[in-house]
RNA sequence: GCCCCGGUAGCUCAGUUGGACAGAGCAUCGGAUUUCUAAUCCGACGGUCGCAGGUUCGAGCCCUGCCCGGGGCGCCA
């Protein structure tokens, strides 16, 4: 199905060609936008004021001569020119309904495929392993799979590869820190809170012991040099944290291609290097090995350490070209948090250098912080991730005694932790990414108003009623009846389903999942307003079939913009 | 010092890339349930969009300067 903007605005397009056949044709598109206040109609553009002042005429003028010459075709039932020169567009109620009867028919909505025949890897989560998830993970790996997920609803093959932190620095100071403090027991039943333990006793050691120090270092080359009893200790920590990884990945509903992390490159460091330096791009300096990159502005970028060691970037080069090598992307997406920002740069810099051509997108977004400050280990204010989930889970398990106690045990449990998860998750995702979060138990856990639950339980309530439809109107043959619409707010909800195609649309180019949430919560508080408002099971036979239909159509497309969240959509909540 | 973000209602945040009188949620206050799930709905209250200039038909959005907060800037990732 074509899209709203692009039919209307090709339309509009059409109009100012034939009107101003020099001057418009030279304006490469004719944007159509929703109308910023229903009075003004559906949709709008805008594009007469802007052409005015080239031709030197009034604006309204400008605007009525465009629409002069054309006809009304059948998707408009009325256009006007508004204000200093808008021009306002006004759907026909009966195209509508025609548009909702074939987006119902469609099992993507009315979202296009732009994505067909393209590859994108994403790189999103990539934690540093031997430590638990915090709440300061959530983002990269929520934001990630939402953005991951809408690009394969829009056709794209995706690669989704979680790129641990399973090779650096920190395995020197773990693999010290657990031969001398490490506790066989406790790494046994909690292995990720023992190593972060361990870890956070020898990094203590290493500001203020030089000999330990470098001791942490030799552990780390002998590690890097295939020393048998370091890399079995490496391949135990690796093999405790992706369990736990795992575990949390379950409950929030992120499934990966590939879970590589840097370690599954170590070998191609030093070719990449070589490379380099083949291409004339490096030079020594103070004993390292470093790539000017004065010429696109940035700071020089340090490629091998004067100890021989490698790091980052140089890890994140090899990665680019193995994986342009295995999977032929047309595009790279990498999500982490604004600190990283610089890197990338520097890294995609280097990339071009060595003619990578393959798209290279860094999201960044903003780091989340405690209203009192950042968080980190050593305040002792750092909140795992997973007591964030068994909270709100406790939470919507509260509400759910009260609200629901007639529901199994068994099933309050799947639905609490469904609810609970969907609010942490929503949370998050209903934020700009780019804005800096600032954690708060009441926002994380909210359960009312702009939350998830708001639109699992508008979900629910839907499917009740298609349920007791079915109980109340055996053998009705729902798809035989017309849709049609008698109420406003009946028109506004179906206005709004017929934008889900182009909102998807705009979350996944702007790498923007709040783009969808607002969509959301926007069509789950019309559709409140209608359920509330506009009695459906209750009205006369035909007109209770078409609303019966329209809350069927709106189940769908609400439920598939939470599975394109990760949020689940419990049938009964 | 340089670079990147942010500053919008008491609080937390949107604002479709320059359009119409700046919008939600929370909080506060008032109303709605013999009815399709009240985790809901309807309404009220609430703003110098950090400050000062500038660009133009039009600026929360673009430019300049300043103030406040966060982050980054050669051997961590």
């Amino acid at each position: 199905m074509e899209l709203l903007p692009d039919i209307l605005g090709r339309w509009m397009k059409d109009a100012f060609v034939r009107a101003f056949p020099e001057e418009a044709g030279r304006m490469e598109t004719v944007a159509v936008v929703a109308a910023a206040n229903p009075e003004f109609g559906d949709y709008q553009c805008n594009a007469a004021m802007p052409l005015a002042k080239a031709l030197r005429q009034p604006p309204r003028k400008v605007a009525e001569t465009v629409l002069a010459g054309m006809e009304m075709p059948s998707f408009l039932s009325k256009v006007e020119v508004a204000g200093p020169g808008f021009i306002n567009l006004f759907l026909s109620d009966a195209w509508m309904v025609e548009r909702l009867v074939e987006l119902s028919r469609d099992p993507r909505l009315g979202a296009p495929e732009p994505g067909l025949g393209r590859t994108v890897v994403m790189d999103y989560g990539s934690p540093n392993i031997t430590k638990p998830l915090h709440i300061g993970h959530l983002r990269s790996h929520n934001i990630g799979s939402a953005i991951d997920r809408l690009h394969r609803f829009l056709g794209y093959r995706v690669i989704a590869d979680n790129h641990l932190g399973d090779w650096g620095t920190q395995f020197g100071v773990t693999i010290m820190g657990y031969r001398h403090f490490g506790d066989p027991e406790k790494m046994r039943k909690e292995p990720l809170e023992e190593l972060e333990r361990v870890y956070v006793l020898s990094y203590e050691k290493t500001k203020t012991d030089p000999e330990w120090l470098a001791r942490c270092r030799e552990e780390l080359v002998k590690l890097q040099s295939g020393d048998p009893e370091n890399v079995a200790l490496w391949r135990d920590f690796t093999r405790y944290s992706i369990e736990e990884l795992e575990h949390t990945y379950g409950r929030l509903g992120i499934k990966y291609d590939l879970v590589r992390g840097e370690s599954h490159y170590r070998d191609k460091l030093l070719p990449t290097v070589e490379f380099l330096a083949g291409k004339g791009l490096t030079r020594i300096s103070e004993g390292a090995t470093v790539v000017d990159l004065e010429e696109e502005g940035l700071p020089l970028c340090i490629v091998r350490k004067s100890d021989g060691g490698f790091n980052y970037a140089t890890s994140d080069i090899a990665t680019v070209r193995s994986r342009i090598e295995e999977f032929m992307p047309d595009r790279i997406v990498y999500v982490t948090d604004e600190r990283q920002q610089l890197h990338f740069r520097q890294v995609f810099a280097i990339c071009r250098r060595l003619g990578i051509e393959t798209a290279l997108d860094h999201v960044w977004f903003g780091l989340m912080r405690l209203p009192e400050g950042t968080f980190s280990t050593r305040e002792g204010n750092v909140i795992p991730l997973e007591r964030l989930l068994d909270e709100a889970v406790t939470r919507a398990k509260k509400v759910l005694d009260e609200t629901s106690p007639e529901m199994p045990d068994g099933r309050k449990k799947e639905v609490a932790e469904a609810v609970g998860i969907g609010a942490v998750k929503y949370a998050d995702l209903s934020q700009n990414p780019q804005s800096l979060v600032t954690f708060t138990w009441e926002k994380a856990l909210a359960l009312d108003g702009n939350s998830g639950p708001y639109l699992q339980y508008a979900y629910a309530r839907i499917a009740s009623v298609l349920d007791k439809y079915g109980e109340r109107f055996p053998g009705m043959d729902l798809q035989s009846f017309p849709v049609s619409v008698s109420e406003q707010v009946e028109r506004t909800l179906v206005l709004h389903l017929l934008r889900f195609g182009e909102t998807v649309r705009r979350a996944a180019e702007a790498y923007k999942p709040s783009v969808l949430c607002d969509y959301l919560y926007e069509l789950a508080g019309v559709y409140s307003s209608f359920y509330q408002n506009v009695p459906f099971l209750k009205a006369d036979e035909g007109v209770r079939e078409s609303r019966v239909r329209i809350c069927g159509i709106t189940a769908s497309v609400l439920g598939t913009g939470l599975k394109l969240l990760g949020i689940r959509t419990p049938e009964r909540i």
